[in-house]
Formats: structure tokens, C-alpha cells, sequence
DNA sequence: GCGCGGCTGCGACAAAATGCCACATCCCCA
DNA sequence: TGGGGATGTGGCATTTTGTCGCAGCCGCGC
């Protein structure tokens, strides 16, 4: 395998520290950077062929960190990971010369698929099994309620959804695939 | 102004009728293609600088249409324009060289717009809201399902659910937020 | 102490979604 | 011409929702 140098950009630090060791496992050569400035610094001295940029750091763009990314190095396999997707930043993401968007949450094997779909276009067969909606859903609310400090009510309007249909899914245990 | 030859490939011919009478009036000269076949006849005769692609064109797909667009010619710019929108189907339309990628309903100035506005100078804020469960779903299932070459089988086989319930699902149209 | 607003848990019931089986087509031939 | 797989659809039996309503708690200001 070649080289993996890969910069994680984003504001959330628990989640850059799970995401760069479990990715380091895999093999990549992983930096953070928990806003653009930080990144920037660590573009002076070092070369990037992997990038995971989330759309929203702090109030700085991903948008904006894509875009450095892409005047910094065209090589660079940019990989936009966000809980705050939308179809206007994918739009304008893969323009700037992402090559992938993908939401959060995702599986790990799912940002390393990604990143290795067509390189040297040895086609990567999708997963014999990929997380059901039902997990998917629930790690999602469990997100979110988070994001809320626990507040079912909160999350409840957040995510536009009954309040008592919230408390049913959140009592069930998760599924497991 | 230059010429603008524009190709409407949509399965809805109504739809078609009005969005073809509208641009006419604002100086497109019109085409409308019903299916894939009939956008293939009318690409052995003419050359269109625009083109407006449905993503459903009946059971056929709008990604093959972009497909076959692009490689008559690399001037055409594409807009897709679809009320199944996915972030998946966005991220996979733009790299095949869509110019940009709009949700119906859609205002024709939008359109228009779109055509019209030049590299990503557009300044796109990420969303304030999270998606609705419902609407992650929507996003997951088209994912997966682009990654199985739209084979439903296949996908339902992978989420682990039943083929019945993602025929459903995907029959929907997705949830706005 | 008291009322108010907000959060929570939970029962009940109708409406909608899902799981599951069956069947008729198609299409392809790795 | 057969077999295997994919697809679209109809019809149920089950589950899961959406919605209301009610009661209990808690913090806060008067």
C-alpha cells in the first residue's frame, strides 16, 4: 500500500480522536486539525494524499477548507463528512473536486470504500452487508439527544418528530445489524 | 445572446409542454425527449448547448442520460432537475459532469439562473436543522442503492430488509426536511 | 405557598407502514 | 428451452406510527 497521509478537519475533537485512531488502524498516517488555521499550518509542512473535512468547523466553511485543500495539492482525495448535509454543499463539494460526501453517521468502512473506489479503478465491490436504516437511525437520535443533553422534547422538534414516537424508539434497545 | 439549444428529456410530457413553452419564451429553442431512445434520435441530428434531465425517466435513468450527453458532447451543460433528489444521485451527477442539480418543484428563474451562473463562485451554507430520520433514510437507501447499480434485490439483500419495504420506501418521494 | 411552563412517562386507539407470501413477467446466459 | 434472478403488484396479518390526554415533577418568580 502507498503512502497514507491523511488530515482530518474538524471542529468536534472526541469525534476527530475516535475517527483518526480507528483510521489509523487502517493503516493511515493520520493529522487533525480543529479549525482551518490549524490546518493551514500543517499544510505548510506536510503533504496530504487524504482528506476528511466536515462541512461545519466551528463557523469556518468546509466549503472554504475544500477549496485550500484542492489550491494546496490536486492530488489529495477529499472526502466531505458532515451531520449537516445538504444537497446545495454536495452540489458545490464535488465541484470544488471532493470525491465523495457522506453523512453522518457512517461506518468507517464506509469513509475507507470511499476513498479507495477507483483508485487505479480497481473497482471496489460493495459491502456483503452494510448497517441497517434501523441501526442507522438510531445512532443517529442517539446524536442528536446528545446534541440536546438529553432533552427528548428538544429533540423531538429538532428532528420533526413526535415526541412520543422518540421516547418508543429511544426505550427499544439497538439493533444490532 | 448565443444560441441556446435546449433538450428537455423528462417522462412527464405535461411537464415537459410547460417547461419547454416557458423557456421559449425566454430564448431557449426547445426540444423535448420523452425517453432515452427518443433523446437518442434527436442527439444523431442536432447539437444543444443546454439540456434538462429528469433523474426517473420512466424506469430508465437520468445518470445514463447525463452519461450519454456528456459523451455527445463536452459542451452541453446539463441540469438536472428531479423531484426524487438524493445527496448520492447529486454527488454521482456532478461527476459525470452535470452543471448543477435542482429539486421540483423548481422555479424556471432558477433554472435559468443555474444555467447561466458560472464556476462555483456560490457561497452555499450548510443547513441550521438536522435531516428527519425519514429523510436520512431516503438518503441511505439511495446510496446503497447506487452502489448496487440500482439493482433492489441486492440492496434490500444488504440493509438486511425486506425487498417489499425498500419497493415502498423508494417509491416515495422524499421527505423535504 | 401557589401558579405556570416545560419535560417526562405512559395508556388508548386509529392510521399508516412493514413483513411475508404468492404470482406473473422479463431478461440473460459469469 | 431451461433455470436463476430481478421486478412489479396484490392481499393480508402484524407492528409501528401519529395523536390526545392525563398525571407527576421540577424550577422559578410572585
Amino acid at each position: 500500500m502507498t503512502e497514507r497521509h491523511l488530515l482530518i478537519i474538524d471542529d468536534d475533537e472526541a469525534f476527530c480522536d475516535i475517527l483518526s485512531r480507528t483510521l489509523k488502524r487502517r493503516g493511515f498516517d493520520t493529522l487533525i486539525a480543529l479549525n482551518i488555521g490549524a490546518a493551514r499550518d500543517l499544510l505548510r509542512n506536510n503533504a496530504f494524499s487524504h482528506a476528511i473535512v466536515d462541512l461545519r468547523i466551528g463557523d469556518e466553511s468546509g466549503l472554504e477548507m475544500t477549496r485550500i485543500l484542492r489550491t494546496a495539492s490536486r492530488e489529495t482525495r477529499i472526502l466531505i463528512l458532515t451531520g449537516y448535509a445538504s444537497i446545495a454543499t454536495a452540489v458545490e463539494a464535488i465541484k470544488l473536486g471532493a470525491m465523495h460526501y457522506l453523512t453522518k453517521p457512517a461506518a468507517v468502512d464506509e469513509i475507507v470504500a470511499a476513498f479507495d473506489s477507483n483508485e487505479g479503478d480497481a473497482q471496489v465491490p460493495p459491502p456483503e452487508t452494510s448497517p441497517s436504516p434501523k441501526r442507522l437511525e438510531w445512532e443517529y437520535l442517539q446524536r442528536v439527544l446528545l446534541e440536546n443533553h438529553g432533552n427528548i422534547s428538544a429533540t423531538a422538534r429538532q428532528l420533526g418528530m413526535h415526541r412520543r414516537t422518540l421516547q418508543r424508539k429511544l426505550a427499544k434497545k439497538p439493533v444490532r445489524h
